[in-house]
DNA sequence: GAGCTGACATGTT
DNA sequence: CAACATGCCAGCT
């Protein structure tokens, strides 16, 4: 755990429901706008479930991963509406 | 024009 | 040192 990687997570936690941020985006907040691969590691390794890490999307508008599977990422960011 | 792949850069685990 | 849930660019189909 680095400052960098709670501060992601607290950023996350921070998205409001139906909201999404792009890695790039989250990485910017921290005020590091090339970590965005260190943003993805650092949730990909957080097992915590209070981060929404569902939120967090490519900028491509492609969806990503997710710890729990890609497509019920997909599906949990549809069943809020967040695409 | 749209979609995919490969290569390089960046930071944490 | 190697891997990775990215991003941007170049080249190909």
């Amino acid at each position: 755990m680095t400052e960098f990687s709670k501060t992601v997570y607290n950023m996350v936690k921070d998205i409001r429901c139906g909201q999404t941020m792009t890695y790039a985006e989250v990485a910017r907040a921290v005020g590091k706008p090339r970590a965005y691969r260190a943003v993805g590691n650092a949730l990909n390794k957080n097992h915590d479930p209070s981060v929404p890490c569902q939120r967090v999307v490519r900028s491509d508008g492609h969806i990503g991963g997710y710890n729990r599977g890609a497509g019920l990422k997909e599906k949990l960011l549809r069943e809020e509406d967040a695409i």
